[in-house]
DNA sequence: GATGAATGAGTGTTCATTCAT
DNA sequence: AATGAATGAACACTCATTCAT
C-alpha cells in the first residue's frame, strides 16, 4: 500500500497527536483518541501511519525538522560569523520559546525508548548546516578548538534549561535577560 | 510475631526496576517483571509501592537524593569560593559519567509526566544548598548577578549534554577535556 | 462503512450471562466466560456494556421487564375486576414456574448490593399498571383499603416462595395446588 | 486443630462481618477488612474460620438460629392455637423489623451460592418446631389442609416483604399495619 | 480509501490463604 | 495462639491493530 497523499489529514493527525501528547502524557496517548481528535475513523489513522511507533517518529522528525529549518531562515552567509552567530542563537531561542509545545513534545520523546535509532540519526543530521557553521568559526580562530557537536550541545543545552524554567513560570524571559544568556553562551565557546 | 517487614526489599525493588527500565525502556516496564527480578511474588511489590507511579517516583527521587548528596560531598566550607566551585562541578561531572544508569533514568523520567509535581519539588528542593552556595559566589562579585535557579541551569545543562554525547560514543571524555569543559562553564558564569 | 452493530449480540450476552449466573452462582461470573459463552472476544463485551456491573444491571432490567409484560398480556380491561385479578395472578405463577432461570436471577441479585438504585427503581416503575389495578379494586371496595405497594408485595412474596419450593422439590404444583394458593391470596386481600 | 474456644474473638468477627457485609455489600466482603474490622491479624480469623465460605454459613446459620429461637420464646404450650400462632407471628415481625441488620444479611446471602447445601438444610431444621405447630393446627381443623411448609412460606413471604418496605421508608409500620397484616395472613390459611 | 466493530493478548492490581516468626 | 508479611492465581478491563463492509 503506497503512502497516500491527503496532506490535510496528515496534519490533521499530527495536530491532534501533539495535543493530546500534551495533554495526558505520554502514556495516556491511545490511537484510538488521536484518530477522533483528528476526526478520522481508527482506521483511517493506519491508513496514514503504519503503527504508534511510526507515528510518533514521523511526528518527531517533523517538528525537529519544522523548527530547525525556521532556525536557519535567520541566517545569511553574508553576515561576519559573529553576527550570524548571534542572529542564529537568538533566533533558537525565540522559536524556542514561542512553540512551547513543540518543544516539550520533543523533550518528551528524546529519552523514551520510543524513538528509533534510524530517528535519531536523521534527527541529528538536521543540525549539520550548524556544525559546519561552527566550524568557520574554528577556523577563523574565534570559537575555541573543540569538536562541533559538543561545542553544540554546550549552547543547546543552557538554552533549552532556560526554557524549561520559562514554562514553569520560575522565570521570565525578557530581552534583557536574553541578551545576559547570549553573553554567558558566548563566554563559554569564544576561543 | 510476623515477619519483619525487610527493608532491604525496598532496595532490591529499586535495583530491579532501574535494570528493567534502562533495558525495555520506559514502556517496557511490567510490574510482574520487576517482581521477578527482585525476587518476590507480584503482590509483594504491592506491600511496599501502592502501585506503578509510586514506584517510579520513588525511585526517582531516591537516585536524584543520593547523586545530590554525593555530589556534595566534595565541598568544603572553608575552600574559597572557586575552589570549592570547581570541586563540586567537577564531583557532578564525576559522578554523572560514573553512574550513567541512575543518570539516564533520571533524564528519562524528568520530562514524561510519569512524574508527580510533588516528586519535581521535593526533588528541586534538594538542588537548595547549591542555589545558597552560588548565591555566595554572586555576593562575593564573582558570579554573575542573575537568579541562581538560572545560573544552576546554565551549569547543568551543559553538563548532562555533555555525558551524553560521552554515552553515545560520539565523544571520549578525557581529563583534559573535563578542564577544558570547567573552563567553558565558568567562563559563562563568572562575573 | 464498518460492520453494522449486531443487536443479536446483546441478546446473546444475555443468554450467556443468565446460563452462567445460574450454573456457577454470583461469584463465579466472570466476563471471559460470558465472552467465550457468547462466542466473542473479550473485548467485544466491552463494546456493547461497559462493565460487569452495567452487564448484570441491563439484563436483570431486561428479564424484569419481559416477565411484566408477560403477565400484563393476561389483562383485558372489558373483565369484571375479580377476574382480571385471578387472570393475572394465576398468569404471573405460571411465567415464574415456567422460567425458572429468569425468575432465579431476578431473585438472586435483587437483594445483593449488585444492584443499582437506578435500575431498582426502573424496576419498580413497571409494576406500576399492577399498582393501577389494584387501586381499581380498592375504589369498587373489592380490596381492602391498604396502600397498594404493600398489597403487591402480599401477594408476591407468597408467590415467590411457591415457587421456590417447586424449584427445590419440595413441592410439586398441581392445578388444583394452584387453585388453593389463589383462594389464599384472594382470602388475603379480599376487604 | 480443633475449633479454639475464645468465644469473645468468634462473637467479634461475626459482628465485623455482619457490619462490612451491610455496609461494602457482598462482594466487597474481604477477610482482611473483617479481621481489621475485629481488631484481630489476619492470620488470626483463619484460626477461628478455616476460610471465608465457612465464615459466611456459620455467621448466617448462627443468626437464623438466634432469630428462630427468639421468636419461639414466645410460645406457650398451654395457649389455644390461635393465641399461640398470633403470638408467634407478632413476635416473628417485631424481632425481623428490630433487627433490620441481622436480616438484610440473610436475606443477602440465602440466594449466592455461597450457602452450602449442608447450611440449608440446617436452617430449614430450625422451622421444624413451626411446622409442627402448623400441623396441630390443621389436626385442630383450624388451618388450611396444606403441606406445613407450603404454609409456612405463604406466611414468611408476605412479612419479609412487609419488612422490607419498612427498610425501604416505603411505609411505615404502626402498630394497627401489624394487626392487618396479620388479618390478611391469618385469613390466608385459615380453614 | 474510509469506517468503526471486532479482536484478544496483555497488564496492573487485588485478595484469599499460607507460613515464618 | 497470634501476627502480618508474603504469596500468586485470578480477573476486570484496555487498546493497538485488523478486517468485514
Amino acid at each position: 500500500m503506497a503512502r497516500p497523499r491527503d496532506e490535510n489529514k496528515i496534519e490533521a493527525i499530527y495536530e491532534a497527536t501533539l495535543k493530546l501528547v500534551l495533554e495526558t502524557g505520554f502514556n495516556g496517548l491511545k490511537m484510538a483518541d488521536v484518530a477522533r481528535a483528528a476526526n478520522l475513523a481508527t482506521g483511517t489513522l493506519y491508513i496514514y501511519f503504519k503503527n504508534k511507533e511510526v507515528l510518533i517518529n514521523e511526528l518527531y522528525y517533523h517538528l525537529k525538522k519544522n523548527k530547525t529549518l525556521k532556525m536557519l531562515e535567520a541566517f545569511d552567509a553574508k553576515d561576519p560569523f559573529v553576527v550570524a552567530f548571534k542572529k542564529l542563537w537568538l533566533n533558537y531561542l525565540t522559536i524556542s520559546l514561542a512553540e512551547p509545545e513543540r518543544m516539550k513534545f520533543i523533550e518528551q520523546y528524546t529519552h523514551t525508548g520510543y524513538l528509533t535509532k534510524k530517528t535519531k540519526q536523521q534527527s541529528d543530521q538536521l543540525l549539520q548546516p550548524l556544525e559546519e557553521f561552527l566550524a568557520i568559526g574554528i577556523k577563523q580562530g574565534l570559537v575555541k578548538r573543540l569538536p562541533v557537536q559538543l561545542l553544540l550541545s554546550q549552547l543547546m543545552g543552557p538554552i533549552n534549561e532556560s526554557v524549561k524554567l520559562h514554562y514553569d513560570q520560575t522565570l521570565k524571559m525578557t530581552s534583557s535577560l536574553k541578551e545576559e544568556l547570549f553573553q554567558m553562551a558566548w563566554s563559554s565557546i569564544k576561543a
